[in-house]
DNA sequence: GATACTTAACTGTGATCACAGAAAATAATA
DNA sequence: TATTATTTTCTGTGATCACAGTTAAGTATC
């Protein structure tokens, strides 16, 4: 059967985009998971298209470290090693520290409000217990920072961490209980990005890239 | 014909890697101009392969930012604005501070050595004015940094950013003359390292990200 | 000689097949 | 029953073709 996220196939691009979209959006919301893996056949027959589209889609994802594929056997989802996933957050929060620091320098109130509005769609993933809207919310949430700091570059980049992060962040939130310390932590960033304090956005945005981690080392 | 670098053609690997390999240091050393088109075919013919490697190595460039690719077009290598190159150089500079950091931790004599190496090269290729091989060890004089650093995350993403600013240095730096500010920069982040001042090193690597952005605003 | 039209060549994309190596499943042997 | 050997299935990779849209070249028309 084909995606559940068919909605976001309608582009008019070519296929391999589409199903290359597809794959990201299950891979950031932690519906492929570590050690799972993808064969073109079988996703091509998944999709209705030829092998053609999805092996296209597959390898790019290989090459953006998303998935792994060593000589003729099946593509993968990478479980992350502990040090792998250091590097991953260490490069993300460098990024996003960058970018946040541009961003408070023209945020606006329209982008405050929908910061929230997206904060409060993971607080009500939480409560539900729904990880996969919970991730993608996370997701929008930082992306909306990248996007504020108008470097599609920064963007790309970013967007690739998540990426890859994301089968191994679902993994350790399986259920969402404990301590919502990303509320706590996402409210600050809004605040100092509302009252345009770029260092204390920075610094808060590098703290909190430190959150993902944290799931592993307790 | 095929390509001058042979040499670097043998991995072991399928050709789409070759061939991706071959295009890449094409793109960072200048030997592929902005605006000039690369069809499936042609190259397909030059390298002695089918179109599939090329067709592939083609995408993952273009993916990348390397290359631009519209509808039934060919592929081309696109010419950055000054805006879009600044973008790129703000990020290098995110990435390469972050990295010179932790390299100023752990850097060893040995590094030191090579990195003074590869600064005599670019000399030597300043004074005979062969922008390729100038070029190609600035490559390898920064992406010694990044390795130093042991995050491969963030040396792919840096090797990333030469692929696309390649080509516009090349282009801003046809006849290498003028003032060598490029050297005194690169003698200062070696001394930076050597004293393991990582906050000097951190600094003086952002500066000379600025470097190749003047050359357009001249 | 310049412009509009027609034709030919070129382009990436999708589909299909052959191939060789890897993995899994089955059969044979002890 | 456990272990080995064999076969079958599954895997990505490379090659080739058909197709439709784009670009370039050629030709007629004024």
């Amino acid at each position: 059967m084909a995606s559940e996220n068919t909605q976001f196939l309608s582009s008019k691009l070519n296929l391999s985009a589409n199903v290359y979209a597809d794959l990201r959006l299950k891979l950031i919301v932690g519906d492929l998971k570590p050690g799972e893996t993808l064969s073109i056949r079988t996703l091509a027959d998944e999709y209705d298209h030829s092998a053609m589209p999805v092996r296209e889609a597959l390898r790019q994802l290989s090459s953006e470290g998303a998935l792994v594929g060593e000589a003729k056997k099946a593509y993968r989802v990478p479980d992350l090693s502990p040090n792998e996933a250091a590097k991953l957050f260490y490069v993300r929060a460098a990024l996003e520290g960058a970018s946040a620091e541009i961003a408070a320098q023209t945020v606006t109130q329209k982008d405050i409000k929908y910061m929230r509005t997206l904060s409060n769609k993971m607080d009500e993933a939480w409560e539900v217990n729904d990880a996969g809207i919970f991730l993608e919310n996370n997701f929008l949430f930082h992306s909306y920072i990248y996007a504020m700091a108008s470097n599609t570059v920064l963007e790309r980049m970013a967007e690739n961490l998540y990426i890859r992060t994301g089968p191994w962040l679902a993994k350790g939130i399986k259920n969402l209980s404990g301590s919502k310390a990303w509320q706590k932590s996402h409210d600050g960033i809004i605040d100092a990005l509302s009252s345009r304090d770029s260092i204390m956005a920075r610094k808060l945005i590098e703290e909190d890239s430190g959150w993902g981690k944290q799931l592993y080392q307790e």
